[in-house]
DNA sequence: CACTGGATCTGTGTATCCACTTATCCAATC
DNA sequence: GATTGGATAAGTGGATACACAGATCCAGTG
């Protein structure tokens, strides 16, 4: 399975999804940086069709945050401040509190095991590369909120670890190793099992705010 | 003032903007009604442009939630399901919970004031018209979350204010009394000044998951 | 009555053109 | 030598015309 999506990639037609893919994959994946120019022309014949889509692309991605259009001046690949990324963090700690708080009712003994199982595929890609490690995280947190039946709330909160995914990417390969992912889930898990949903929101929203920290940590004084 | 933006309208240039604003105004306004079909031939002569500005402004429309864009099939104004209406406030709940809480520790006595002024502002629309009323509680609401320093956010909390704008207007137009718009308000104010961040967080979830709570009340025996 | 096969409509993509803004660069000037 | 100013290039934004494909509708047929 390749990348999920922000928005619906179904809300458009073919030429558009296929410019829309294109360009979320390489924001995603980091091919396009911070601060890159998008010029419609040269995407355009990159993936060989003319610039309307192309530009309709363009917009869907702004709306998600992930490039800047000025007007006059193009499109440019959207940079996170360190504000602005603890910012997301703090909205991802509410939105996934909720979406676990709603999951939780909906498990079943085969529900864990799923989890148990996703986790162990998450470690063994923590040995491997970054890249990989994060879309097998981001898999795991998926499985807990698709329980939850709350499309909208599903998608904003995917929408939420698209925008930070080439930062966990960076600070992946950085730390080069599965921080204490094992734990940290394994946790997340046992909460689970228990079946306090108080519990298993407030455990998720501590994971995620630690991981913000942790985060944070790292890019801090490295780059002042 | 005009209304506000669920994403940001300088996002795009000149005519898409016109576009843009001229088809979420109509949305918001209900003048477009859920289920229309939006004919970009059509809006395009209605504000004297051509097709390509209104395309565009389609997709920012559909990111925003607010239209449904099926590939060869067109573009039309989305409705929500009683599930995803109040899939939207839970959502609401937990992140202008989060707002209160950020915004909170940056309150001084003049924000206090503020809020007053804002209230009786309130009450004075609500004699009168409704979609007034949803006007000046939205102005309400924001001036709270406006000193969280939270762009996203505050950015995100507008979206779904739009979103359901639409219902809050059919709603407030049916009882047409400024349900206990003052108490739930006042109680709301006091919590601030008390300074307490969890409570006044609680309260500002209460009070969103009550509206929920009646606004469901109106709709689901009647449409059933 | 269900099904088939156009005819038509409309959404979508392409190609091309043009006006206007922004960016770049070089030379003249202080 | 730094700054200003203007010529020039590049790129955006919009309009228009056209081709094509998928949907929709309707009548004719079995």
């Amino acid at each position: 399975m390749p990348l999920s999506f922000a928005t619906d990639p179904s809300a458009g037609s073919t030429a558009e999804q296929e410019a829309y893919r294109h360009l979320l994959q390489g924001v995603r994946e980091g091919r396009y940086r911070a601060g890159d120019r998008l010029i419609p022309e040269d995407i355009a014949t990159e993936i060989g069709m003319s610039r309307m889509p192309v530009r309709e692309a363009f917009r869907r991605l702004a709306a998600d945050g992930l490039v800047l259009i000025r007007p006059n001046r193009g499109c440019v690949v959207a940079g996170l401040t360190l504000d602005e990324i603890s910012e997301t963090f703090e909205m991802r700690s509410v939105l996934e509190g909720l979406a676990v708080r709603c999951a939780l009712p909906q498990m079943t003994a085969d529900s864990f095991d799923e989890l148990e199982r996703l986790l162990d595929r998450m470690e063994r890609a923590g040995a491997a590369s970054g890249g990989d490690w994060v879309l097998r995280h981001q898999e795991f947190h998926a499985a807990i909120y698709n329980l939850s039946r709350r499309p909208k709330l599903i998608r904003q909160i995917n929408a939420l670890h698209v925008v930070i995914e080439p930062y966990m990417r960076i600070w992946f390969d950085y730390v080069n190793k599965p921080l204490s992912a094992r734990d940290e889930h394994q946790g997340l898990i046992d909460a689970l099992r228990a079946g306090d949903v108080k519990a298993a929101e407030a455990v998720m929203q501590d994971h995620i705010l630690g991981t913000a920290a942790l985060l944070a940590d790292y890019a801090s004084p490295d780059r002042r």
